[in-house]
RNA sequence: GGAGAGGUGGCCGAGUGGUCGAAGGCGCACGCCUGGAAAGUGUGUAUGCUCCAAAAGGGCAUCAUGGGUUCGAAUCCCAUCCUCUCCGCCA
């Protein structure tokens, strides 16, 4: 969420800014600085009064001691009716302090000045293009038919084991699943990323402090009983070790990498484009996540995307990489990056990864913060990106690569699969 | 799941109703000492909110979390969460 700081401090450029994504904030600004105005003049009256409390309190010890029974008496009264005011006041500033809560999540992220303006994906900006378009055999068919043929995807098993998109990757599928974990967990280490196992259940609190919830809330598995959620991506987790944390400048950067399994309920988005792997309700992803001083977040960002290209590039697929527009950004992010892969048989281009520089949203409320020189508390910088989603890289690598012997695999994965061909 | 013990600052640890944001130690920072270092020694060392134009300096809150008792709570009571020990169950 946004700064009270700089909500109040530089209100224009809050407001020109999020036109850029398409809100319109005015109203909601004007009533954050009211509740806030509010919630201050609230605050010093009971501080004042809690500060008097707490003086007469101390008075009535002494006055006990000297044995001045009545003049403590008179004192006790005294305290008896600031608690009633106090009590008031107290109410106020919890209902000032929780409606200014609720005004403020619900500004967006301010996009970034690099942000084109645009309101529909149509208007993201191609920022580069890479890889080479596959020649498909005469009679090329989409993944989910390759996945049949040679057996290495079930959907139908998923299906009776549990439901609609859980698929049950079999032999080498399977093996192909663990292959491009493993690829890329091994690049993103080489380049430095500290590989991290964590939980694939967070509890409400983690859910909080990257944003899920309360608003996304019905987007995640929620197991009840325990009141934990089912992760819908590894940043949940991995953003969150450091919740509530003060580092020291010389921490930064922290790079990360996990791999995990997603569960997503994707609700509300039945019908279109959920065909085979294109979207799931359980899917395998490795992340990056980086945390920096605000000062080299941007040149982060840079670097995160020129090493998923990397990776992108080793696996031969064309690809493309997309500058988000201000429409088409999630609330949190500043500045995206999307990667998308060809899909040859589909004749579609599939969203890969998106790497997002959060800048201090995400740390305003994880509360992750570094001491400057001056000793001084500052939110830190969060970024985070795909390095890679499974399904769709598979999807294309199985439709790019189907050859009248088999679907090839790259040359970059074979150490890791073992095999050649499926 | 049952029984018991416990959760205090970056860490260890004292504190069972007032003078406690909290002794002492470790660590860390800066200084003194030293040719340099170690040792020694001095000072400082939580977070949030708020008052003030700002600094200096005040105020409030925070001793797992949330309630309660009391003029006054780290300390007493209740609930929740977590940790440890034993038993049970178990990959």
């Amino acid at each position: 969420m946004l700064t009270l700081k700089i909500i109040r401090e530089q209100t224009a450029t809050v407001l020109e800014r999020l036109t850029v994504k398409g809100v319109d904030a005015k109203n909601t600004v004007n009533e954050i600085i009211a509740v806030d105005d509010e919630r201050k003049a609230v605050q010093t009256a009971l501080d004042a009064n809690l500060a008097q409390q707490n003086a007469t309190a101390k008075e009535i010890g002494l006055l006990m001691k000297q044995g001045s029974k009545d003049a403590a008496e008179a004192a006790k009264n005294k305290v008896a009716e600031l608690k009633k005011e106090s009590a008031g006041l107290e109410q106020k500033l919890a209902a000032a302090e929780q409606k200014l809560n609720e005004k403020i999540v619900l500004l967006p992220n301010l996009p970034s000045t690099q942000v084109p303006a645009g309101k529909t994906p149509e208007d993201n900006v191609v920022v580069r293009e890479g890889g080479a378009m596959p020649t498909l055999i005469a009679n090329a068919v989409p993944h989910w038919d390759l996945a049949k043929k040679y057996d290495i995807i079930d959907f139908e098993l998923g299906n009776k084991l549990t439901g609609a998109g859980f698929p049950v990757y079999k032999g080498k599928g399977a093996k192909l699943q663990r292959a491009l974990i493993s690829f890329f967990l091994d690049e993103n280490t080489a380049a430095g990323y500290n590989e991290v196992l964590p939980p694939h259940m967070v509890n409400a609190d983690s859910g909080f402090g990257t944003g899920q919830l309360p608003d996304k809330e019905g987007q995640m598995y929620h197991a009840t009983a325990d009141d934990f959620y089912l992760i819908p991506t590894a940043e949940v987790p991995v953003t969150n070790i450091y919740r509530d944390v003060i580092l020291n400048p010389s921490d930064l950067p922290i790079k990360l990498t996990a791999y995990t399994p997603c569960f997503r309920r994707e609700a509300g988005s039945y019908g279109k484009d959920v065909r085979g792997l294109n979207r799931l309700h359980q899917f395998d992803k490795v992340e990056i996540v980086r945390f920096e001083l605000p000062e080299h977040s941007y040149a982060a960002l840079d670097g995160m995307v020129a090493h998923v290209e990397n990776i992108v590039k080793k696996l031969e697929l064309p690809y493309r990489i997309l500058k988000l527009c201000g429409g088409d950004m999630s609330f949190t992010s500043a500045l995206t990056f999307d990667f998308e892969v060809y899909s040859a048989a589909q004749q579609k281009w599939l969203e890969v990864s998106s790497v997002s520089n959060f800048e201090s949203f995400q740390a305003n409320r994880l509360k992750c913060r570094y001491r400057t020189e001056d000793k001084k508390t500052q939110l830190v910088h969060t970024l985070n990106g795909s390095s890679l989603a499974l399904p769709r890289i598979v999807a294309a690598l199985l439709e790019n690569n189907q050859t009248e012997n088999g679907i090839r695999i790259p040359e970059a994965l074979r150490k890791y699969t073992g095999f050649e061909y499926i």
